[in-house]
DNA sequence: ACTAATTACTTTCGATTTAGAAGTAATAAA
DNA sequence: TTTATTACTTCTAAATCGAAAGTAATTAGT
């Protein structure tokens, strides 16, 4: 069971997901529909076996994940996520616009998602993300 | 200098943020309006001085704090956020949501503030909220 | 059917980071 | 002038990270 430090709210989402890795395998998967551990290995930052491992666990045993098998392969996992993880999608996206408004100085390599240019129907293009998330990951479910 | 570990705007605000204390200084800054070290290590979680003294070093080289001093007092530092560490203000909002929505059941202690009762003024209370530090911080620049 | 490749990890181990405790130097308060 | 406070630093054990290699089951290729 999670030990949570205080009865802050922000305190206790960073007992979830305060590191530096957690919050790109859920990017992973909502935004690159990414759903092996094969996939997610392979992202671009290169998160060691060993520390994907533990992380796909704890993201397991916090709800925010689940995993499946397709029923034509045995070997093969595929990790969903779940509503509770699919609600990250706000925090992802503010920090997204925090690094594209902050960042672009010092990191001039910087991709640009662009999200600075619909700051006006956020909301909405957030929804549309979890949506098309929830159609993804439904196909699997069938 | 900071090393990015990729050219992703999410990675590259997790390589600044992405631990479990840099966003609660940020918090006692913008929501408790705390500014000494002193301050920050009397917090609810109780972060280790030397932990601290490393973090807030970190934030005055990335530019999201600012140090001062009062003119009468040698001794206390005046820790204040910039503008690059106000930005976060949605950030930690969408975290409070996140926690507040989805943690209730396994934290049931946790306090509530309510930010899920005002999700339609998302913005406008987010920025009221970065308008009321700034006076606060302005009061200490004179 | 046999062999090679792939997937999903686990294990190992040195390096780095964390966190608690204690210490210090300067300043301020009593 | 003594005591307290502030803002740290230093030390150290413990925990975590991360790179590399290993493993077992499964799947793909010939």
């Amino acid at each position: 069971m999670e030990n949570f430090r205080s009865n802050c709210p922000l305190a206790s989402s960073l007992d979830i997901i305060g590191d530096r890795w957690t919050l790109l395998i859920i990017r992973d998967m909502l935004v690159l529909n990414k759903t092996t551990f094969k996939d997610f290995e392979n992202s671009e930052e290169k998160i060691a076996a060993s520390i994907l491992a533990a992380r796909l666990k704890w993201l397991l045993e916090q709800g925010i994940v689940t995993k499946h098998k397709l029923p034509d392969n045995k070997k093969t996992n595929i990790y969903l996520l779940t509503n509770k993880g699919l609600s990250f999608a706000p925090v992802i996206f503010e920090l997204l616009v925090w690094s594209e408004t902050n960042l672009r100085e010092t990191h001039p390599n910087m991709e640009d998602y662009g999200v600075n240019s619909f700051l006006q129907n956020k909301s909405a293009r957030i929804q549309g993300i979890i949506d098309s998330y929830q159609t993804f990951a439904n196909s699997f479910k069938i």
